[in-house]
RNA sequence: GGGCCGUUAACUCAGUCGGUAGAGUAUCUGCCUUUUAAGCAGAGAGUCGCUGGUUCGAGUCCAGCACGGCCCA
């Protein structure tokens, strides 16, 4: 407190000052008021005679973004959720006494306030105070006014701060909002049930990725944080839930970066009596219903890129994409040496024999992936790396399997269900007998969930869509930071552990 | 984990060849009753990310560390 600035040492001064003359710093009085878009929508239209006509008075509270002081009246403006409005308060019209405290008022205060509206010279609508009330003092001032706050770190860590002074922010976490909805109603008027299943596992599985561990106390017993909802669903198509969804976190122990946050959300959906086929056209429908909501348009832009979501979208085979988009000659397709051979040239050397599937989805990532601009689907994934989903009935070496590409990036992964307990059992077994030490394959064998299947799955289909890579699509946002709240970063110095038992942590 | 870049006032940024720190906004004081990045005059405000080193002297050069960004793994 001692080495605080000078200004935060004024702030704290006139707060004083105000509580001296009788001032309540943090009532808890205030009625909601009314919104400024409102006022801005109804009143927009209005020329300044029209609005003498107007005898309503109206009340609004909000933040000062800006204010602008001519000695005995001042212009400012505020802000609410809705938008911001200006306000003209005037020494002779609300009175001295008014006046004396409205001038110990800073930008950052909330405020009450209570006039007719009125047209100034500039044309621009406006509320000439009868009445000014303090709501909240704010004891901290708002960055510089023009460039607002840059600082990626401070944006991050102080989220309200960039709320505050970023519209475009605030409205990329209000579009968010929107298709979170617009998801809900897709799949609820759809017939499916919106469902939630545990968050903490005790056997990890559903996908390929490092978990987090905690621990229960009271069973005395090591527990995951979920990378994935996907058993859990399927047993409750077992249980006879035809159609189910979740909208939810997981939680991956992986690195951070550009499109990977630890906590992330997943909508999962699964669909009795479909197949991966029957996926690709919801899929296609419902992106394009969510653009159209967003955008008016299916053709959005992302990032200089001009992106065309109206179905149809293009289908190829994992190994035509290889071919046709990454340039590796067919041929070379099935001999491991020569895959092997181009993934080291592209600084990407694999160590021992991977099963074929391996190679083919690297060389994707490497080859294939940054160049699937316009919505792509992926289909006939090998088996061997696709462990959950059916074998295709012709080729059992693929498997009814899809996932979607746009912008260069992952953003859906879908396939029929494998409900044969006996084949899952076998996969089970096998991926956990070649797992050697890679730490992303669970190590364990769900028997419970064989067991499920055992009981008889009906033939379905399912999928996990990405749900801040589709924000960050449908927002224009280059990170996943930009449309998560709170990403998650280090611990600020004195923030948390102290560093040298994290390090400590970590070496082991 | 590796590479590159960044970290200077509350915010946005300058800071030359190593010579005791600058601007705008914000703040404070004065003037100002139609401004909107209001204006005019004046003032205050700094752990130059941290720790060492080189040097007569370090914001500046060197090393290590921390945090962040981007790229790669």
């Amino acid at each position: 407190m001692s080495q605080d600035s000078q200004i935060l040492k004024q702030r704290r001064q006139k707060a004083e000052e105000l509580e001296e003359w009788g001032v309540t710093l943090f009532p808890n009085d205030i009625k909601p008021p009314e919104l400024a878009a409102a006022i801005q929508k109804v009143y927009g239209s209005y020329d300044q005679n029209a609005l003498e006509e107007v005898q309503e008075s109206f009340r609004v509270a909000g933040r000062i973004m800006a204010l602008r002081r001519f000695g005995k009246a001042a212009f400012l403006h505020i802000k609410d959720y809705s938008g911001r409005i200006q306000i003209h308060v005037v020494r002779d019209h609300v009175g001295q006494d008014q006046y004396k405290i409205f001038k110990k008022f800073d930008i950052g205060d909330i405020i009450e306030v209570e006039g007719r509206l009125f047209r100034t010279k500039t044309n621009e609508l406006t509320i000439e105070a009868d009445r000014v009330r303090l709501v909240t003092k704010s004891f901290r001032p708002l960055p510089e006014k023009y460039h607002g706050i840059k600082d990626k770190e401070i944006r991050y860590r102080r989220r309200y701060m960039d709320l505050i002074m970023n519209e475009d922010v605030a409205e990329t976490f209000r579009k968010r909002s929107m298709i979170i909805q617009g998801l809900r109603r897709y799949f609820t008027s759809n017939g499916f049930l919106e469902v939630e299943t545990p968050m903490m596992h005790s056997i990890v599985g559903g996908a390929t990725a490092k978990p987090f561990v905690t621990h229960h106390n009271a069973l005395g017993l090591d527990l995951y944080l979920r990378i994935a909802p996907e058993l859990y669903l399927k047993r409750l198509l077992v249980g006879g839930f035809d159609r189910v969804f979740e909208l939810n976190r997981n939680f991956r122990n992986e690195g951070i970066s550009i499109q990977h946050n630890p906590e992330f959300t997943m909508l999962e959906f699964y669909e009795a009596y479909a197949t991966y086929e029957d996926l690709m056209v919801r899929t296609e429908e419902l992106f394009a219903q969510l653009a159209l909501d967003l955008h008016g348009d299916t053709r959005i832009r992302y990032q200089g890129d001009s992106i065309d979501l109206t179905p149809p979208w293009k289908r190829l085979t994992l190994e035509e994409s290889l071919v046709e988009v990454g340039g590796v000659p067919r041929e070379e397709l099935h001999d491991r040496e020569r895959l092997a051979r181009r993934l080291a040239d592209l600084d990407n050397p694999v160590k021992g024999e991977l099963p074929l599937g391996k190679y083919w989805t690297k060389l994707f990532d490497l080859l294939v992936e940054p160049k699937l601009i316009q919505p792509t689907f992926i289909t006939r994934y090998p088996t061997d790396v696709s462990p959950l989903a059916r074998k295709n009935a012709e080729d059992p070496t693929v498997t009814d399997r899809f996932e979607l590409f746009i912008a260069g990036r992952e953003i859906a992964n879908a396939f029929s269900e494998l409900n044969d307990p006996r084949d899952q059992l076998a996969r089970f077994q096998e991926q956990v007998a070649n797992r050697g030490d890679d730490e992303e394959i669970p190590p364990e064998i769900d028997y419970d969930y064989v067991m499920a299947l055992e009981m008889g799955m009906p033939p379905a289909a399912g999928e996990g869509i990405g749900v801040d890579r589709l924000v960050m699509l449908l927002t224009d946002s280059p990170s996943i930071r930009d449309v998560i709240f709170f990403p998650q970063l280090r611990p600020e110095k004195g923030e948390g552990r102290s560093k040298g038992k994290q390090k400590e942590k970590a070496k082991k």
